[in-house]
DNA sequence: ATATTTTAGTTTATAATATAAACTAGTTTA
DNA sequence: TAAACTAGTTTATATTATAAACTAAAATAT
């Protein structure tokens, strides 16, 4: 009857920067820590858990003399994120 | 940008468990757990902590000569679910 | 020039959570 | 009357989220 929610993106901070990325070309690390009005230390953790799922590629270079840390999401990710809007359909609609 | 999702509610099986007794007039321990597919440890924690939140009722009876136990979804539930669905739905439409 | 603060992160520690395993108490069946 | 089942609860463990502490370099102030 429920199907299981994929834990990766069933995470309020992972959520967001899914929600996020698919909305955007591409982000950079503090554009997505202004947005999602996380911690850089918190952030960094779910968007390498997110970049091990293949859920989004994350590039670092410099900008100017400064990293830069810019973030993609994947066609992996993109599929895993509509599974799981289909999936909590289930649990929300009346 | 993101409101925060209601961390109760935000927890697959007591999700499921508040998606369930929304559609019913009351549920018992058995049905629930046949529902969620949910081992009774488990639901026999996320029930007392829906519980005390005072998000469900849950009376504890007997049904002939075994115990029963009822749950009810409450006001404060239902209110509850549906500020969670509100903010959630900010992270999954496109 | 050099000390101070800021930027852009990472790593580590802690607190919270979910889950499973073990247990309880009584009931039904063999 | 012993074994298995029902309807749970409690406890232990593994996972997760999060915050705090840290790093390294750059920008700014003194």
């Amino acid at each position: 009857m429920f199907k299981d929610l994929d834990p990766l993106l069933h995470a309020q901070l992972r959520l967001a920067v899914m929600s996020l990325l698919l909305s955007v070309e591409s982000a950079d690390f503090t554009f997505i820590r202004e947005k999602t009005n996380s911690t850089a230390g918190n952030l960094s953790v779910q968007l390498d858990k997110l970049s091990e799922a293949g859920y989004i590629s994350v590039e670092k270079t410099f900008k100017g003399k400064k990293p830069l840390t810019t973030c993609k999401v994947t066609k992996k990710g993109i599929k895993a994120f509509e599974e799981y809007v289909t999936a909590l359909k289930q649990y929300i609609q009346k």
